[in-house]
DNA sequence: AAGTGGTCTAGACCACTGA
DNA sequence: CAGTGGTCTAGACCACTTC
């Protein structure tokens, strides 16, 4: 054996899939079906079946079989600090729904205070927790810390509508963001949030906005499922 | 059965893991350890042990045993258009070696044609596939497509040393980068070179990078482990 | 009811690692 | 050599979907 047998079986089947025997959406042939096919014991199918998923080739749904995957990716274009991410969602004519699972004041972990630079004497701040669904399918989730001062001032706004238009709207400008952008996996809440399996890929938007005269104004990390979104930036030669 | 048992085992393995009871680089109980700790299947064990993996939580070794993973991450900041991402590590004294996998003279897919704006009428390209060793571990493949004429120019220079660097030296200077980020699972391929488990989560960078008279020069994609990289930008507002 | 994928068992053999 | 994880088998039962 130089290859192990599911390898060899997945490979089989990624080389249809990308022949486009089996389209984007279509049914692969059933556990079942592949075992007679190949001659091999469910165990060992099924293993082949999990490396395609693992690739983000196929995605299986108990009860009904297992899918190819469709390879389209909304793009967030990352421009003006000003404007959300997801904003630019919304340009593309994609409808864009937010519900909020927390918004409380706390005490926020030590390497936010740091970023927003909350006293230590009393180190508080608003923490919003809040699903972005698009198109009704969840596909983002967000969590920030604004200072406390902007949380009281703006609570009822900001559970329901994005946090930068709500800024602006009441002149804290926004001058600067200071971002990182990496990969994750799913743990089990954000699996269970973001209905993708455990360990799933997932692209994760950090930022830290200053508002004029660089005082930080929040922190936050919003965390999109990394089959459906990707960033674009542009780069240009100061001049 | 409120709960599958595997899940249930690495969610118990996994606190014990965020506690802190098993450090980054430690060795977790062997299957067979677990299997009497937890009174279980070796399958079950095992598909307990895959979900911490599935989560990048621990990485296994064969003959070895299991360990849980470092979480620290390399930072790529996306500055300056001419600076190679990659440029940043060195600066960081991160020890960078190329090894060229592939330099030949190609007609490149058709997207990759329309951003280079290539004739229709002999599309030809320089495409260079290399891997970016960090302290003599691959962490990077990079896939680089430049115009025939650089190519041509350039060529023994580009095999051995970072493109853009190259481009400025050779009065080729980097205008404008247009960039996308986004995450991708190994398929063998990645997984062979990377020297990572099939499926494992890839961070890739595409870009399209232009010079004077907004004239494209390359494009290219550098895609780099998941749990070892990540992009740093900022976002600046026009005044 | 029939078909699908999900969970779990007991057991065998192989490949790699390190003392 | 003993100990580790990797592959594979045959078989059972469960949960979900569709008809």
């Amino acid at each position: 054996m130089s290859q192990p047998l599911h390898l060899d079986i997945s490979e089989q089947l990624r080389q249809r899939i990308t022949a486009g025997d089996y389209l984007p959406g279509a049914k692969l042939p059933s556990e079942r079906q592949l075992i007679a096919e190949f001659q091999v014991s469910r165990i060992t199918v099924r293993r082949a079946i999990a490396n395609l998923v693992d690739q983000g080739l196929a995605i299986a749904h108990q009860g009904k079989g297992v899918f190819v995957t469709e390879r389209r990716k909304a793009v967030y274009t990352l421009t003006s600090p000003g404007l959300f991410v997801a904003e630019d969602l919304q340009n593309q004519g994609i409808a864009l729904t937010v519900k909020t699972l927390i918004f409380e004041q706390v005490t926020p972990p030590q390497s936010v205070q740091q970023l927003l630079q909350l006293p230590s004497a009393e180190p508080t701040a608003y923490l919003q927790k809040k699903i972005l669904l698009m198109e009704q399918v969840p596909g983002c989730m967000d969590i920030t810390y604004v200072l406390p001062e902007i949380g009281e001032l703006l609570a009822s706004a900001l559970q329901h509508q994005m946090t930068f238009p709500v800024l602006e709207r009441h002149n804290i400008p926004i001058e600067r963001v200071e971002a990182m952008i990496e990969c994750q996996n799913a743990d089990p809440e954000l699996s269970q949030q973001l209905q993708v399996p455990l360990g799933h890929s997932l692209l994760t938007y950090h930022h830290t906005a200053y508002t004029t005269g660089d005082r930080p104004v929040l922190h936050g990390a919003s965390i999109s499922r990394g089959d459906r979104f990707c960033y674009a930036v542009s780069l240009n030669h100061a001049r």
